[in-house]
DNA sequence: TCTCTTATGCCAACACAGTTGACCTTACGC
DNA sequence: GCGTAAGGTCAACTGTGTTGGCATAAGAGA
């Protein structure tokens, strides 16, 4: 019985479970998302899962592969809440921005969740939507498809791993949470000017930064090199060149 | 016997395992390290580290609180084999590439290890003694602690993000990395040009980019930045201004 | 409406995980 | 040398993902 998964879509008998509900892969996927919320990041679990949905553990391999395949379907739907309502109007520069940040936010709003997925490819439909989005913004704003990719690659790697980053301090199981605030208040905040003199200044300011994102800045200085490579192709152009 | 740990140096007796080693912070963290290089992210067990130890996992418990403060203690390992041989230069900017891509390279040639640890504040020693560094070349550059402090904050974040994600592609077990490799070639590589026009077009250059970091890019846009900064200051200083 | 097939939910079991409390032995301070 | 307790070991607990076998009810075909 290793891998008959059936797609949702090919899937006949809906089957009631013995308390009565009707499974389905959304619904799988909704309260594995509750589950992650609830009870953090390893809070996700076959057997939690079965009881919230009261079933049997085992009955969810209908559905998924395993739990690693829960995980990526996950994954798919943060993506696809950040693209939902999205789309382009032209101005590659809010485009692109708007994209970074619904992306940055939609996995910012489910931390538990997105850490387990931040760094996953999954090739799914959703996935593939973004890419094509930000692709087709940096095309249309005139960047041949040379420049195109990596500039594509620095903009998905960079919204991915602050997501990743932010998510993870967010997702911290309370303990852990403390734990954090206890070390940074017992320890670098009280650092001795003698040992580490920078610490001991900036320590009030640090304080209040660090518990911002550094994304939005990141992204805008991302723009900015966009716009300037831009710029140098249009100038390019305009020089009746068409090689550097 | 929840919390007694001894730290290590106040460990006194030095007992034999059943195999005849002597166990320390030091072996124990090593150990780990090669576990997970050798079996992944996931391959680190308090039982495998006792089989490789020869020695009863519960052992391990005399000597960390538990895996999760294992975890920090490699983490800390990390950033100090980063800085190990590092000291500033006098040239901010230099120094502040060179730190950067210490760390990245830190983390990414142990990615398994990286993987657990990248997202974690632990307060230990060498943690603070790299934070300490970034700001001390950033104040020795001319930046006032005000503007230092957020451009500190974004250069962390960013080269932990990075090196978080970069490692996270390299340590994923073989079964998953050729899944991802297979969902590339049988996804990403044939999506018809109807429904995904800019992926198509730029399937070839994405597969030959997307196997490197975008790190170093995006450090460079950040070093940029400040080097802005510390030439509008430069400026507001020689115009007399003492605020903006 | 009855019947047959099989999709799909359930059960029991496996090997693995982290962690703990009790035990015992041996290295060290005196 | 002796007594103490540090530190290694054992056994057990609860939790995990996953699988093969079973049984039952949903839906297709008559």
């Amino acid at each position: 019985m290793p891998k008959p998964v059936v797609s949702e879509e090919k899937r006949r008998r809906r089957r009631l479970t013995r308390s009565g509900k009707v499974l389905s892969e959304q619904l799988i996927i909704d309260t594995a998302m509750r589950l992650l919320r609830e009870h953090g990041s390893t809070g996700l679990s076959a057997r939690r899962l079965g009881l919230a949905l009261d079933c049997d553990p085992s009955t969810l391999y209908r559905y998924f592969r395993g739990m690693d395949d829960l995980t990526l379907a996950i994954g798919d739907t943060l993506i696809g809440q950040a693209l939902h309502g999205w789309s382009p109007t032209g101005a590659w520069r809010a485009d692109l921005r708007g994209l970074g940040v619904r992306i940055h936010a939609a996995y910012v709003a489910h931390p538990q969740a997105a850490v387990l997925t931040t760094s996953r490819v999954t090739g799914r439909a959703n996935e593939l939507a973004a890419d094509e989005a930000v692709l087709g913004v940096l095309r249309g704003a005139g960047l041949p498809v040379a420049d195109a990719v990596p500039v594509y690659h620095a903009f998905i790697d960079q919204t991915l791993a602050f997501a990743a980053l932010d998510a993870a301090s967010l997702a911290l199981p309370n303990a852990a949470l403390r734990a954090e605030d206890e070390v940074w208040r017992s320890t670098y905040a009280h650092l001795p000017a003698s040992s580490h003199p920078h610490i001991a200044a900036a320590a009030p300011l640090l304080a209040t930064e660090m518990v911002n994102s550094a994304y939005p800045s990141a992204l805008d200085l991302l723009l900015d090199a966009v716009a300037a490579r831009l710029k140098a192709a249009a100038q390019q152009g305009s020089d009746g060149r068409t090689r550097g």
